[in-house]
DNA sequence: ATTAGCACTCGCCTTTCGGGAGTGCTAACA
DNA sequence: TGTTAGCACTCCCGAAAGGCGAGTGCTAAT
C-alpha cells in the first residue's frame, strides 16, 4: 500500500479531479478545473498533467472526448494520501449521540437501528456483522423440555445475547435430570469466556460425569456437542434504496447484481467476515466478491469492553464520498462500542 | 365481491385477454386473440366485444391504438370467477415436500427458508408475518441477572419461540429472590395459553404476592408489566429482486417506491397484519398501502395445532400469475402448518 | 348478428444531425 | 524548458424526423 509519491502539482490535480467527480458524477475536464478551482494554471497545462496522470494509471477517460475520472489506482492514491480527514458536523454528531443516549435495551434492535442511522447519515447501504460469541462470557444455560423428544437449549452471554437451539433426543429425560444437567453446567461454565469452552473445560466435564447414569450422560454429551456448533452471526442491513440515487446504478443490470448479493445473507457474511480488523477501505476489484467490483466498501470494528466483536460498514460506488463516510463509520463504530461497553 | 355475471362470450374474451396479458405483459389486440386462441370469432367481432368490456369497466387501453389490458375491476372478475384452479406440478410439490422433510429445527431458520422457497417458486417477492404469541402456550420463564441493574427475562413457548427482554431495576435483587420469582411464575403460568395471561392470572398473582417483601414485589411487578408488552412479530422477506423481472418496474421510480416499503419492517408489518384471515387476494388500489396501488398481494394463513398464528404471501404487479401463485401460497401455507404442528 | 375492408391513430424504433464539451498537437512565448 | 493560446478533430448526447406496425372504430355487405 505504499505509493511512489507524485509531484505536488500532479497530486493537486488528481485530488481536484477526484473531489469533483465524487461530487458531480461527471467526468471532469481541464476547462472545468481551471475555471472552478482557480489554481493559476491554464487548461492546457492541466491537460498535459492529466495526460501524464492517465499514462501512469491514475486517471482514465470513459471515451476519448470526455473528461477524466479516477481509475482504481487513482482512488487508492486519493484515499491513502490526498483525502482530507473530516470531522462530523455538530448536527450529525448530535444525531448519533442522541440515538445512543437512551434506547430500547434489546441488543437486536440496537444493532438494527445502528445500521439504519449509518445508512441515513452516509446515504449509502450499510451493513453490520452481528457480535461474535467468542469473546463473550458464559452466563447461563437453561434446558426447557418442549415435548417428549425435543429440548430447547438456551445459552445466555454477559451481553444478553441469547443463543437457542432445539435438540432432539431419543429417549425422554426426566425433569429432575434436566435440572441437574443445567445445574452442573452452570456451575462449571458460568463466568468463563466462550473462547475457552471448546477445549479443556469440556473435557473436564466429560471426565466428571463418568460416574453418572447413562441417560444423564447422554443428555450432557449431546449438549456439549451443540455448544460449539454455532450458527453464523447475523448480518444487519439497511438503506439499500440509497444505492439507486447514484447514476452508476441506473442500468438495472448493475443494480440487480448487487441486489442479488444483498439478499444472500451468507455471501454478505462471507464478505464482512473476510475483512481485516481496523478501519478498512477496499476499492473496486480489491474486493474479493465479484458483485462489488465496481463498488467500494468501508468498514470498522466495534468492541465490547475492549474486545473486537463485530464489523460495521458501508457499501457504495467507487465514486464514493470517502472522507465523509470514513468519519461517519469511525464515529458510529466508536459510539456503538462505548454504548455496548458501558452496560 | 358479488358480480353481475357477464354473458359467456364476454367472459371468454375477458379471460383470454387477461391470461394473455399476464403471460406477455403486452396489451392484447383482437387480431392476436383471433389468431392465437381460435375461438371461431373474427377480429371484428372480438373488437366489438372488447369495446363493450371497456365501456363496462373490465378492460382498458393504455393508449388509443394499442390493445386492451384488464382494469382492476377486470382482474377482480378474473380472480373471482374466471380463473382456473391450478394444482402444483410434481416437481414443485416435490421441492416443497423435500424441504419440509427434514430441516434445521430452528424456528427462525425454518420461517426464513419457507419465504425463500415461496419466492423461488412464484418468482415474486414473498413475505411472512412471524407467529404471534397469542395462541401459544406458556412453557417457561427464566430470569438471568446480567449486571447489578439489568435482568434478562426469557420466556419460552411450547413452540420453542423465545422472547427475550432486558429490564432495568433500581436496586439489586438477590439471586435467591430471582429464583423464587422464576419458580412462582413458572408454577403459576406453565401450560397456560398466552391469550389468558393478561387478565385474571396476573391479578391472581399480584394478590398472592401481597405478603412478600418489597424488593420481591418490585421484581415481580416489573416482570408482569413486561409480559404483555410484546414487540411486534418479525417480518420475513425474500426474493425482492424478482420484481425487477417485470417490465412494470423498469422505471426506477416505481421500483423505488416499493423498495422503500420493503425496507421498512413496520410498514410491512402493518400491511400483513391488516389482512383478513383465509386466502386473500387484493388487487391494486384495494390495498390500503399506497406504495402497492399497482400491485396485488396474495396471502394465506398458517397454523399451529389448528390455531392461526401467522400470514404468508406474495407481492407482485397486478399483472400477476394469480392462478399459479394461489396454488403455491396455499400449498406452502398448508405444508408449513403441518410441519409446525407435528413437532 | 357477424365479418371483411378501410382509413386513421399513435407509440416506438431508427436514423439523422447539430451542438457542445473535451482532447491532443503545434507553435509561440517567458 | 515549462506554459499557454489556438485550432482541428473526436465523439457523446439529445432533439427532430420519419416510417413501420399493430390496433382501432366505422361502414357496408352477408
Amino acid at each position: 500500500m505504499s505509493h511512489r509519491p507524485l509531484d505536488p502539482r500532479k497530486e493537486l490535480i488528481l485530488k481536484v479531479v477526484t473531489d469533483d467527480y465524487i461530487e458531480s458524477a461527471e467526468p471532469v475536464g481541464s476547462r472545468t478545473i481551471a475555471r472552478k478551482y482557480n489554481l493559476g494554471l491554464s487548461p492546457a497545462t492541466i491537460r498535459n498533467e492529466m495526460a501524464d496522470l492517465e499514462e501512469s494509471g491514475y486517471l482514465k477517460q470513459p471515451h476519448v472526448s470526455a473528461g477524466r475520472i479516477p481509475s482504481q489506482q487513482g482512488y487508492r492514491y486519493y484515499v491513502d494520501v490526498l483525502m482530507q480527514q473530516q470531522t462530523l458536523n455538530e448536527e450529525e454528531q448530535g444525531l448519533i449521540r442522541l440515538y445512543f443516549e437512551d434506547r430500547s435495551r434489546q441488543l437486536d434492535t440496537i444493532l438494527q437501528q445502528t445500521v439504519k442511522i449509518l445508512a441515513q447519515l452516509t446515504r449509502y447501504p450499510s451493513l453490520m456483522l452481528g457480535p461474535t460469541l467468542q469473546p463473550s462470557i458464559f452466563k447461563h444455560v437453561q434446558l426447557v423440555p418442549l415435548s417428549a423428544t425435543d429440548i430447547l437449549v438456551l445459552i445466555v452471554t454477559d451481553m444478553g445475547i441469547v443463543e437457542k437451539k432445539v435438540i432432539a433426543i431419543d429417549c425422554p429425560i426426566s425433569q429432575a435430570n434436566l435440572d441437574r444437567v443445567s445445574y452442573i453446567l452452570n456451575k462449571k461454565l458460568r463466568g468463563r469466556p466462550f473462547a475457552s469452552l471448546k477445549s479443556s473445560v469440556l473435557n473436564e466435564l466429560k471426565e466428571e460425569i463418568k460416574t453418572e447414569d447413562s441417560s444423564f450422560q447422554q443428555a450432557i454429551t449431546l449438549l456439549l456437542s451443540t455448544l460449539d456448533t454455532r450458527e453464523r452471526e447475523r448480518v444487519y442491513l439497511d438503506g439499500i434504496i440509497n444505492i439507486l440515487e447514484h447514476p452508476e446504478f441506473k442500468e438495472l443490470e448493475k443494480f440487480k447484481l448487487l441486489m442479488e448479493l444483498l439478499e444472500e445473507e451468507e455471501r454478505l457474511h462471507r464478505l464482512l467476515a473476510s475483512r481485516r480488523p481496523g478501519l478498512r477501505i477496499s476499492i473496486g476489484e480489491e474486493n474479493p466478491e465479484e458483485a462489488v467490483h465496481e463498488c467500494s466498501i468501508i468498514t470498522a470494528n466495534y468492541e465490547i469492553g475492549g474486545r473486537v466483536v463485530g464489523t460495521i460498514g458501508v457499501l457504495g460506488p467507487t465514486r464514493m464520498d470517502y472522507a465523509h463516510v470514513v468519519s461517519v463509520v469511525e464515529f458510529i463504530a466508536q459510539s456503538l462500542s462505548e454504548f455496548l461497553s458501558k452496560s
